[in-house]
DNA sequence: GTTGAGCGTT
């Protein structure tokens, strides 16, 4: 099974790898999402990342507030992306 | 060469 993980306050310079590194450390990470605006392509400096499921509230507690690059990140459970209608 | 709230588009 696996967690859909909210990342905020990430430093511009971060990417998906630094991401995964640090999530990877505490359980299996499935994906990593680095958000970055469509209009001008720029970095928002937040990401997703989906995880195993034990492996994702380790991380929150681990991770939330901890020093990432030189920020401080925001760790928490992300909400569910827009669904599609078909109508 | 910039900026800082915050939940993504396959």
């Amino acid at each position: 099974m696996s967690k859909n993980i909210y990342v905020g306050n990430l430093p511009w310079s971060a990417t998906e790898e630094d991401v995964r590194a640090a999530f990877g450390a505490y359980g299996e990470v499935t994906s990593v999402k680095l958000i970055e605006d469509r209009e001008t392509g720029r970095p928002r400096g937040f990401g997703f990342v989906e995880m195993d499921d034990a492996g994702a509230l380790e991380a929150i507690e681990n991770l939330d507030g901890k020093d990432f690059g030189g920020r401080n990140i925001k760790v928490n459970e992300a909400k569910p992306r827009a669904e599609r209608p078909r109508w």
